[in-house]
This record gives structure tokens, C-alpha cells and sequence, in this order.
DNA sequence: TTTGTTGCAAAACGTTTGCAGCCTC
DNA sequence: GAGGCTGCAAACGTTTTGCAACAAA
């Protein structure tokens, strides 16, 4: 259900937005975006800029410039996962998130949920139009849990 | 119901942490500790620190230090709202949080919901320990769903 | 007395910015 | 050809670190 978006649809839709904002159409945040939606799991715009040099050369401000353009077309999604770092990664048709973040670790597990999905898109308020949410469980994973007994 | 809890049964707890950990009790800790649960609503490391100027002198370092400390008892909560800067709060007898983020303008708004926190809570994982959670909702407030419709 | 903690200043880190040259439009 | 975009390097703001002095245990 995820999956069935092609590649084609997603740059159109990217095309559209770039002509909308009389944006340039450059080369740069094609690739970017390419590589974004070749790209299963989490990244920040370091991984993201160390995957893309091995075949297409592009600065990290670049790719900061194009993250921000693709988060208002929002083609991505971004996170702040309890650290420094942003974390991003592609939104289309997916764009609920559910995470477990081990508190000891940072090891971060996405989990679906479609009853608990229903619950929170289901949730209406008088002053606030949602398109979508981030569910963060803060705990123990099972190593932590197992190392921490011990202490 | 959030508010029976008395600073002294706070302070109690925090004793009770650094003794077992075998850390110090120093005054600073303390006053960090008081600043903190006398303070309504989000904060981070720089305002407490402006905060705590008036009456009492501690260096940033320390402050960063010790909501470290705080932070491994759970008496406070880390949020990462989208920006660079980690927000806390104190955390005793309120470490569910539900927030809606204005992904316009940013703003930030708490919700309670007596409903969905069962819904949320009440998810077991198989190797995971939960101990608290954080919903985000994304979407537009009042006023930029209406500045935008005119766009 | 020992050793964890503090304050200070410097360093580190991710991200943003200024600017000259380039390339869409 | 005009002006948005790029790459580079320098700047920025938050957080972390190294170290000498201090104080809790």
C-alpha cells in the first residue's frame, strides 16, 4: 500500500510544486530527491550527502536548501529524535509514525498500529486542522532492560 | 491531581537517586532541582539558566550537568520540538504529552486526553518496556489555516 | 584525603549564511 | 540576460569537554 507510488509520480509532484513556488528545476534536487526515495529507514543530511557521493557530487548546503524545499511539499518528513541531529526521511503515503526509543541506547524501532492510528487521526479539535503525527514510546529495549537488572 | 506531589518527596526522590548512584549532594543540584518545579510549561538549558541568575549563581555547564542527572531519574522530560534548541519540563505525575505543532507557524499547544492516553498506554510490545510516551500532531493552527486559504 | 563536581573558556557539532560564479528560465 | 541556485568557507548557537580549583564524603 506503501509502495505502490512510482518514482515518476513522486517527481511530478515535486515538478509541479518547483513550478508553483517558480522554483528552479535544477539537476541537484532531482538527484537528491531520487536518493531519498531509493532509501529505506531514517537518514540525516550527512548520510544522506556521504550516500549521494559516490555518484553525484553535491555540497551539504545544497542538500540542506533541498530537505527544506521537500519538507514544504512535504515529500519528507523530519524528526528530532531526542538528539542534535535531524532526522528526515520520505513521507509519501506514509506519513503516520509510530517509534520506541530505548531511553538507555537511542535505538530507535518503528512499530504500526492501524487501531492506535484510527484512535489518533480519528482525535478532531475545534482550532486545529491535523495532517499527520509522530508517536514516540520512551523505555527500555530488551538488551538495556536485561543489562540494567543487573546493575 | 498533578499537583499533590510536594517538592519535598521531589527532593526525596532526587536524594534517593544520587545516593545509590553515588553521586554528590551539592547545593547546585538542588537549586536546579527547585527552579525547575517551581516553573510552569516548557523550558530549556539557556532560560533556566536566565531564570536562576536572579537568585542564585550557576554556570551553564552545570545546568547541562545536572538535567543530565534529572533527566536518568525522570524527573524531567526531553523534547526535541523541531528546532536545534532541547526543551524540558519537570516531569512528576505528567510524563504523557500530547502536543500540536503548527507546521506554519510553529507554535505549540499541549492537549490532555483521557482516551487516547488509555489507547496509548495500553499498547503492550513484545521487547520493549514503555515507560512514557509523546504524541505530536502536525498540522495547521486557526490562524495560518485561514492566512493560507487566501494564498 | 580522595575523588566527584564546579566554573570557565575553548572546542565541537549540526546547521545557516554570505558571496562569487554558474545555470535555469 | 536576469536572478535563483550552487559550492565553498566562514559564522552561528547550542551543547560538550578539558582542566584547575573546590568541596562533599
Amino acid at each position: 500500500m506503501k509502495d505502490e507510488v512510482s518514482l515518476e509520480s513522486i517527481q511530478e509532484i515535486f515538478t509541479d510544486y518547483l513550478k508553483k513556488h517558480k522554483h528552479r528545476k535544477t539537476p541537484e534536487r532531482y538527484a537528491i530527491l531520487e536518493h531519498i526515495y531509493s532509501y529505506e529507514g531514517h537518514f540525516n543530511a550527512d548520510i544522506l550527502h556521504r550516500m549521494m557521493q559516490k555518484d553525484y557530487r553535491v555540497s551539504l548546503a545544497t542538500i540542506y536548501n533541498t530537505l527544506e524545499v521537500l519538507l514544504a511539499c512535504k515529500l519528507i518528513i523530519k524528526h528530532q529524535l531526542g538528539t542534535q541531529v535531524a532526522q528526515y526521511e520520505k513521507a509519501f503515503g506514509n506519513n503516520t509514525h509510530n517509534h520506541l526509543i530505548c531511553t538507555n541506547c537511542g535505538k530507535v524501532k518503528e512499530f504500526t498500529d492501524k487501531q492506535l492510528k484510527n484512535s489518533i487521526q480519528g482525535r478532531k479539535f475545534a482550532h486545529f486542522y491535523s495532517s499527520h503525527y509522530s508517536l514516540y514510546m520512551y523505555g527500555l529495549c530488551h538488551k538495556c532492560k536485561a543489562i540494567l537488572k543487573n546493575a
